[in-house]
DNA sequence: TAGGGACCTGCC
DNA sequence: GCAGGTCCCT
C-alpha cells in the first residue's frame, strides 16, 4: 500500500470528471471530495483538499505513483495538447473551454475495459455501472474501503466460465450470453497476452483484430483501442459523436444513420484531421454532447 | 451492400 | 420509448 499526496489546478485534473465521462466504471465519489476508483485488481482512494490555487491530492493507493501517473497520463501536458488541436481544427476551441480538467485514462487492465464497453452496447450509464461492478465481484476480494469491498476484475478464463443463467439472473440481459463467449474466443487467441499484445500493434490490425470477434463493433472495437490498448488515434462514434459530427464535419448526413460505411468514412475523416490526437479530439466533442 | 428489426433492463 | 450497438435477415 502506497501514499502520496499531489497537487493540480482544477483545470489540470477532475477526477469526478474522468470518473463521469464514461471511459472507467468502477469509480465512484464515496463522500464529498473523496474518490474511490479500481483498475483491474488496482484500487485508488483520493481524497482532495481545495486550495485557493492548487488543490491538493491525498492518494492512498495499492499501485504506485507511477501507475497513477500513466493512469491520468500525467506526463502529457494538456494546454500543449489543446493547442496542437487547436491548430488541427480550430472549431474545437469551445469544446476544449468546455471540458477542462478532463483527462483521457489509459487503466492498466485491458480486460476490464474490453467487458465493461461490452455492457455499454444499447445502454445506459445508470445500467452499466452496476453490470461492471456485479462482473467484477467475480474478481477476489483483495481489499475494502469503508463499506465499499474491493474485487480485482476476474481474468478471462474466470469470466469464460461463467453461466448465462447466472448472468441473467443478475440483470445483464443478453449480454449475459455474449460476455462468456468474447471472454471464451479471447482464451482461444491466447488470453490476456493476447489481448494486451495489440497494444504493440498498429490501430487499423488491432481493429480489425477486435471486430473479428462476434459482439464487438466497429464502436466497442474503438473504444477498447483507445482507452484499454493507448492507441489513440481510435475514434469511436456513438450515437453523440454521430450528433457533433454530421453537425461539424457532415451536415448532409444530419438526420441521417450511422451505417457501417458512414462509421468508415466518419472516423477515417477525424484521423485524417486529428492523427494521433483524434481519440483525444473524440474525448472533447463527445463529452461536450454527452453533459447537454 | 444498405436498411430495418430484435434484443435485456431500468429510468425518463 | 429509448439508451454510448451489434447481429441477422431481406
Amino acid at each position: 500500500m502506497n501514499q502520496f499526496t499531489l497537487k493540480f489546478q482544477a483545470t489540470e485534473l477532475d477526477i469526478r470528471r474522468c470518473s463521469n465521462a464514461g471511459q472507467v466504471f468502477r469509480w465512484q465519489e464515496i463522500g464529498n471530495n473523496e474518490f474511490l476508483g479500481i483498475d483491474g485488481g488496482d484500487w485508488y482512494h483520493i481524497f482532495i483538499i481545495p486550495g485557493c490555487d492548487e488543490d491538493t491530492f491525498e492518494v492512498t493507493t495499492s499501485a504506485d505513483e507511477c501507475r497513477f501517473h500513466s493512469l491520468f497520463r500525467l506526463e502529457l501536458s494538456y494546454p500543449e495538447l489543446g493547442r496542437q488541436l487547436t491548430e488541427l481544427g480550430p472549431e474545437l476551441i469551445p469544446y476544449l473551454s468546455f471540458g477542462q480538467g478532463l483527462r483521457m485514462m489509459r487503466p492498466n487492465c485491458a480486460t476490464e475495459t474490453l467487458f465493461s464497453f461490452l455492457c455499454t452496447a444499447n445502454n445506459h450509464l445508470a445500467r452499466i455501472k452496476p453490470m461492471v461492478q456485479k462482473l467484477g465481484s467475480f474478481g477476489s476480494k483483495v481489499h475494502r474501503v469503508k463499506e465499499h469491498p474491493i474485487h480485482e476484475f476476474p481474468n478471462i478464463a474466470t469470466i469464460a466460465r461463467l453461466k448465462e443463467s447466472q448472468l441473467r439472473e443478475l440483470g445483464f440481459g443478453y449480454r449475459a450470453k455474449s460476455i462468456p463467449l468474447v471472454a471464451q474466443e479471447l482464451e482461444s487467441r491466447g488470453a490476456e497476452t493476447y489481448l494486451e499484445g495489440l497494444r504493440n500493434e498498429t490501430y487499423e490490425l488491432a481493429f480489425s483484430e477486435l471486430i473479428s470477434i462476434k459482439s464487438i463493433g466497429p464502436k466497442l472495437a474503438d473504444c477498447i483501442a483507445l482507452f484499454a490498448l493507448d492507441l489513440t488515434e481510435a475514434t469511436p462514434l456513438d450515437t453523440h459523436m454521430w450528433n457533433v459530427v454530421t453537425q461539424l464535419y457532415f451536415p448532409e448526413w444530419k438526420s441521417l444513420n450511422l451505417t457501417d460505411q458512414r462509421y468508415r468514412t466518419a472516423s477515417s475523416f477525424m484521423r485524417n484531421r486529428f492523427g494521433k490526437l483524434s481519440g483525444f479530439a473524440h474525448q472533447f466533442l463527445f463529452f461536450h454532447d454527452l453533459s447537454i
